[in-house]
RNA sequence: GGAGGGAUGGCCGAGUGGACGAAGGCGGCUGUCUUGAAAACAGCUGUGGGUGCAAGCCCACCGGGGGUUCGAAUCCCUCUCCCUCCGCCA
């Protein structure tokens, strides 16, 4: 959400922050018309009431039951007047909140220019990609000829872009859960198990809704809505709180799979694990000193980075352009890993400074130590990372000519000391 | 799922129609006293919004929403959550 102040300040600046990310700015003036619509009558409410306080009050000192009959019947005058002024505010509200929730987090100054992904800019590229003396497979060939990955029995439970993990893959999995979860623990995140369905305010807190409805699960007899990221837990978590200074930054860690009604159509560009309607992803996530957000947002990346170099995966970071950045973020950099066997880069974090967005839509504060009142914290989030797409790096990446998956030395202490991943055992 | 009881400020807890944004206590902050600390004493101690250069003034908030009334923490309806007992269940 952003801050109403600013459409009245500097409405300038979130037409150009919407403009840069290709989007009509027209709503603005929406905005402006109706907040001072709701302004006026407010204080025409307001004046109304303290009028009628008082003389409420003087009511209530008056013994001669005449003189308060009289006064009585002046109120009640008065009261159908202020009915019509609450009534039309009461309307007027709402829509003017949920014009301004639809607005994306402004731009930062620093995102390129673009229109869509490919426009994206590479900052850095670690690693080498691994050669090999014959042609790598894909994960799709190499996960079923190893007995780990089942397509078909995935289908028949829940159609497509459903799979099975089998034995050592379900393994390997539950093993890059407990390395990542582990790792950020070390690195001061505190690990949160939170729920997997929330309810709806929750969802809307983190910016999810109203706009993107359309890929979320939703039980409509209960209003729950599954997760489509650990993210909306986690901003729910401090929502509607004051936290003290003192206590910030605070980061959290969580496990949790992921819903997402993803609405592509099939094709190869689906092929394999890559893209599911349900994924397992370790979750990074800070809130903070707005003074702080820029740092946090470099230890998270650094956070997230570590985890590809641990796992000795080649990676690249993206800047994000304009047309790319998500609704809730004002900058974000995208982590790719590289997968031998199908050749691709395949994007297994984003890590996003959204500031106070987040923040204000959930209402999570902080007390600063100096001075009065509450302010916003700000808040980052950064997947580390997202787990079948670093599952087909691992296996892609590190396959033998004999079809076998050697795993990397950092999961062995959570694989029972296998050390290589063999056809047919599963 | 059934029956009953609850929800008040950072915490505990009083308040059943008017002087209540809310007694009292605890905690916290400031001051006096003290070489320092403790104790004692005094004062202060919520959030959001409107308006104003500011001091301030005004409005709202006693779990959420709605209603009755000139006036609601207090009465009525409804929802949510918590507790106790029964049932069911991993």
């Amino acid at each position: 959400m952003l801050d109403i102040q600013l459409f009245r300040e500097n409405p300038d600046l979130v037409r150009q922050s919407l403009v840069r990310r290709h989007q009509d700015a027209s709503a603005v003036d929406e905005v402006i018309k109706l907040d001072e619509k709701r302004r006026a009558l407010l204080q025409q409410a307001e004046s109304l009431r303290a009028e009628k306080n008082q003389a409420s009050k003087a009511i209530g000192k008056t013994k001669e039951p005449d003189q308060r009959q009289e006064q009585i019947a002046a109120m009640q005058a008065l009261g159908d007047q202020q009915d019509s002024l609450e009534t039309e505010l009461k309307e007027l509200e709402p829509v003017l909140k949920a014009l301004l929730g639809t607005f994306p987090n402004l731009v930062d100054d620093r995102v390129p220019e673009g229109l869509d992904d490919s426009e994206n800019q590479v900052i850095k590229t670690v690693g080498e990609k691994p050669l090999f003396d014959f042609e790598p497979k894909a994960h799709w060939d190499l996960g079923p000829e190893l007995g780990i990955l089942d397509f078909e029995r995935g289908t028949k439970l829940s159609g497509t872009r459903f799979y099975i993990l089998n034995g050592l893959g379900a393994r390997l999995q539950r093993a890059l859960i407990s390395f990542m979860l582990d790792t950020h623990t070390k690195n001061g995140y505190q690990e949160r198990y939170t729920p997997f369905m929330v309810k709806e305010d929750i969802v809307y807190a983190s910016g999810q809704l109203p706009k993107f409805a359309d890929n979320l699960y939703h039980d409509h007899e209960e209003d729950f809505w599954w997760v489509p990221t650990a993210e909306v837990s986690l901003t729910g978590l401090h929502k509607d709180e004051i936290l003290e200074e003192n206590d910030l930054p605070i980061s959290y860690t969580a496990y949790t799979p992921c819903f997402r009604r993803e609405k592509v159509s099939a094709g190869r560009e689906v092929r394999g694990i890559k893209r599911g309607h349900q994924f397992d992803k370790v979750e990074m996530y800070i809130y903070c000193h707005p003074d702080d957000s820029e740092n946090q947002y470099q230890r998270m990346l650094a956070d997230a980075e570590g985890i590809c170099s641990k796992l000795n995966l080649p990676y690249r970071v993206n800047n994000l352009c304009t047309g790319d950045l998500g609704f809730a973020a004002s900058y974000t950099a995208d982590l790719d890993v590289w997968a031998a066997g199908c050749g691709e880069w395949l994007e297994v974090s984003s890590i996003s400074n959204t500031r106070d967005f987040q923040a204000r839509r959930a209402a999570i504060r902080y007390r600063p130590k100096e001075g009065k009142g509450t302010r916003f914290v700000h808040t980052l989030n950064g997947s580390g990372l997202a787990l079948p797409r670093v599952m087909i790096a691992v296996l892609e990446n590190n396959q033998q000519k004999d079809g076998s998956v050697i795993i990397p030395e950092v999961l062995r202490p959570w694989m029972g000391g296998v050390e290589v991943i063999e056809p047919d055992t599963n």
